[in-house]
DNA sequence: GAGGTGGTAA
DNA sequence: ATGCGTACCACCTC
């Protein structure tokens, strides 16, 4: 017989999803034991989707939960039958983690399975095979410590997570306590979801895990968690970033929010090679290596000093070649922080190995709701190619057809419009093509930032833009990532990379800082009519639709552009 | 400027 | 359907 229970939030359907009702009472409860175990896949006003995948279970069991409390939760909220096979499938994914286990013994790894058919199983698997030495016993294989990373990746692919137990370096004990006043004099003090990020993560620290990721969107103070989790555990710190002005907001971070002082924060980079209690690093230097035969000699930075903690800003680009070279890591603690884990190339899972379980994920909303990061509309304005641009569109190949597209010479025109609607607000206008940036920024009197241009060239129009001296900025794809790049209320995308939708996010996450007075940000995105760039620039929207964000069309041009 | 890197697409 | 090597653009370190 089937029940229908009204009351209840969830409709859980037999493909792994999970329709969520947002109005009804039961409503937050039912989300706040949901989001333990399935992923947010769409948020928009009053159903939310969720999905239960293999990946999704393995963090929540990281997280210590039970396959039966899972099942459970979904029978106690849900409107009607549970479909009974996505139980058993439930059941099936837990007590796949856990059924392996990496161990310590003096210098060396053991890899122990649960029982026989499971290690038979498992070192017959290609990528797992050439990993174990020698066995040790029936259900035991000896392991090198430095490939506890790629051991791991391989485990996850091939279905089976190991719990790694092999523990952590305590580090090199450090002092350092957040500030309750930065230099400047003003108060500072954690946010309630920033305390209680740090707080999981360190949490979990103690016993198994010990590492994992913090997902906070753009502007949520990502940094600010990483300070907080230092000062949790008091030990030396490695950092790494994407790029050297990442860097330098880090150090001033933590010389401005923690009882660190000049002595104790240093940078290593291309400039500088100070290995102090905590320094912070580029990914780049990193795998920096003189030729392909030499080896990765700025790799010594990880045993110069005893690392208790090390932090990946920007976890979710941590790329595929530096996986394998930082994965000799896993005996240090790890904290990923990032906006979002989506990646084109589905790589998910490889941070999951490799860094640990998502630990803490808030969505992007529930901080608009409470004011952390601004409001924002996103506009999609659509132009016609002029006509001097739809024979060479109409001859080339896929991919100059995105770029005729995307250079479409109209679009400086909206630009202008929109900068004029704008008059009174800080802008960046944001392109992919350095051609074509530097073509519009110049036909509107406008400074450009590239990856040619100088740290110092930069910071001068860093400074100028913070002071309102300079109202309009130009950027290329260095926005991306450059953290400290001024807050703008107006961001006007011109170009992207083809579907990108982790660039699509970094880019409205330019504006979200909160804002004074109304609190309001406008993203705009230029596309082509009726061409390729059309089609990318949906793909490109599908994440930030994901947590709530609704995109209004606009024909550009013709009609008269209005404030939204 | 050279040489290497990543993300994305088809 | 999926995996793998290739092309393209831009970025970083030296």
């Amino acid at each position: 017989m089937s029940v229908f229970r009204p009351e209840n939030p969830l409709i859980v359907q037999s493909d792994h999803t999970v329709l969520v009702e947002v109005d009804g009472p039961r409503y937050p409860a039912a989300r706040d034991e949901l989001c333990r175990f399935a992923e947010l896949i769409k948020s928009p006003e009053h159903i939310h989707t969720y999905r239960i995948t293999p990946l999704s279970i393995w963090n929540a069991c990281a997280a210590g939960v039970q396959a039966a409390e899972i099942v459970a939760t979904l029978y106690e909220y849900s409107k009607y039958d549970v479909p009974a096979h996505v139980a058993v499938e439930i059941r099936d994914y837990a007590s796949r983690y856990g059924r392996l286990r990496i161990e310590r013994a003096d210098e060396h790894l053991v890899l122990i399975a649960e029982d026989r058919p499971l290690a038979e199983e498992i070192c017959r698997h290609k990528n797992v095979a050439p990993l174990l030495v020698e066995r040790l016993s029936a259900i035991e294989f000896r392991v090198e410590a430095m490939s506890r990373g790629k051991l791991k990746q391989a485990l996850v692919k091939a279905g089976y997570p190991a719990e790694d137990l092999a523990g952590y370096r305590d580090g090199e004990n450090l002092k350092i306590e957040l500030r309750g006043r930065s230099l400047a004099g003003q108060s500072f003090g954690l946010r309630a979801y920033q305390r209680e990020a740090a707080e999981i993560f360190h949490a979990s620290g103690a016993a198994r895990g010990g590492s994992g990721v913090i997902v906070l969107p753009c502007g949520a103070g990502k940094t600010v968690v990483g300070l907080a989790c230092m000062s949790l555990l008091q030990t030396s710190t490695l950092i790494l970033t994407t790029n050297v002005t990442a860097t330098r907001q880090w150090v001033s971070e933590i010389i401005d929010k923690t009882t660190l002082t000049e002595g104790d924060v240093g940078e290593y980079n291309g400039e500088h090679k100070d290995v102090l209690p905590v320094t912070v690093a580029t990914y780049n230097i990193m795998t920096w290596r003189q030729s392909k035969e030499s080896d990765f000699k700025h790799l010594r930075l990880f045993d110069q000093r005893d690392w208790g903690l090390i932090i990946y800003d920007e976890v979710h680009l941590l790329p595929a070649p530096v996986f394998q070279v930082t994965a000799g890591l896993q005996a240090r603690r790890r904290l990923g922080l990032t906006a979002t884990l989506v990646r084109e190339d589905g790589r998910e899972d490889d941070v999951f190995a490799l860094i640990g379980p998502k630990k803490v994920d808030v969505p992007w909303k529930v901080l608009e709701h409470q004011g952390w990061i601004a409001t924002a509309t996103c506009t999609e304005i659509r132009l016609p190619l002029p006509p001097e641009l739809r024979m060479p569109y109409a001859l080339a190949d896929k991919r100059n057809k995105f770029r005729v597209a995307s250079e479409n010479t109209l679009k400086v025109k909206v630009v202008r419009q929109l900068l004029e609607l704008h008059r009174d607000e800080p802008i960046l206008i944001i392109g992919m093509y350095v051609d074509q940036i530097a073509s519009v920024a110049g036909d509107l009197d406008v400074p450009v930032i590239t990856g040619t241009t100088s740290q110092k060239k930069r910071d001068q129009l860093y400074a100028d833009f913070k002071a309102g001296r300079l109202r309009v900025l130009a950027v290329s794809k260095v926005a991306n990532f450059a953290v400290d790049l001024p807050d703008a209320s107006v961001a006007i995308q011109i170009s992207g990379t083809f579907g990108s939708r982790q660039e699509e996010a970094q880019r409205l996450g330019r504006i979200l800082r909160p804002k004074a007075g109304r609190n309001q940000a406008h993203f705009y995105s230029l596309v082509s009519r009726d061409t390729v760039e059309q089609e990318f620039a949906l793909k490109r929207q599908l994440f930030l639709c994901e947590q709530g964000y609704a995109y209004e069309i606009r024909d550009g041009v013709r009609s008269e552009l209005q404030v939204g």
